[in-house]
DNA sequence: TTGTGTGCAAAAGCTTTGCATGTTG
DNA sequence: CAACATGCAAAGCTTTTGCACACAA
């Protein structure tokens, strides 16, 4: 629920997990891809393609969107990084190595996101994949509402 | 699953519905919004803003993409229609009125969308939505994987 | 008659692409 | 050194907005 373990030992995990699909794949390892993949793994919010951009900027590094929405692209293949569209047409990332799978609560007053885990929805996985002849590899649950009392009104008030 | 009535007594029934809606909400009852309308009604399938914009033209209506849009948020307030996202920056709609909750299975090779209901989702938002202190009013479950043997690896086969 | 709704086209916002240059293998 | 990745900017696509005109109330 908070304050994931963002130490040097899991950012030196998942680069060389990244290294190795890299290779597998016959990319090539570019310091931009590995200084995207650290500064996602420094975060544990949620954040768009644009906000990563203007966040390595900031870190004065020299990179382009190009760059930022191609390497995001590779970490979601290699599991690294998930990607979800919380009902926008905006597509927000979040680091998932390490994590177990959860999903979301989203208030459609505040943007605010919250996470839980329930064991049903993999039950309903493999039902539905069986009954309707389908292998299922991935899935996404949000559940929309909002927050009441606890809710800002204005967006994200913790950041 | 499969041939949803897409008789007049339910067009009728809707196109109550929606004008009452936009009474109540003293919003006008323009011949587009009804046109829209009923012409969501008479399809079956899953269909973006685009597809149903060329579909008014080719019927011969004289409509915008403004006037397309901005129906389809209307009747989406007023649960006639569901809007969603399978994983793309599209969203799509789907007719909703009489239909019994569901949510879908994507294939990631051709497109291809079903529909499955399973009562434990509504027990998921309860118990999250208790424990979390959220009124959860919505969600969307969407399961994404390949329909193997079917799959026709083209777009949409059946149209 | 008044003001909301519409059509049209331009603009906005997110993402992808083309091209010349740089850099990995 | 050859091919792939990058930066930059332009283009693409979906959706929204501005404005003048039409029409519902």
């Amino acid at each position: 629920m908070d304050t994931p373990k963002v130490d040097d030992a899991v950012i030196q995990e998942v680069l060389d997990i990244f290294s190795k699909h890299l290779e597998d794949n016959s990319f090539r390892k570019t310091p931009e891809r590995f200084a995207i993949l650290e500064e996602i793994y420094k975060r544990n919010d949620h954040f768009d393609a644009e906000a990563l951009y203007i966040h390595m900027k900031n870190q004065n590094y020299r990179v382009s969107r190009a760059t930022v929405y191609n390497t995001l692209e590779l970490l979601v293949n290699c599991d690294l990084v998930k990607k979800h569209q919380f009902g926008k047409n905006l597509a927000q990332y979040e680091k998932s190595y390490g994590y177990k799978q959860h999903d979301h609560l989203i208030c459609i007053d505040c943007g605010k996101v919250l996470e839980f885990c329930d064991p049903r929805i993999q039950q309903i996985k493999n039902m539905m994949g069986d009954i309707l002849k389908f292998k299922v590899v991935d899935h996404s649950l949000n559940l929309y509402g909002n927050c009441d009392g606890a809710c800002p009104r204005t967006q994200k008030k913790e950041e």
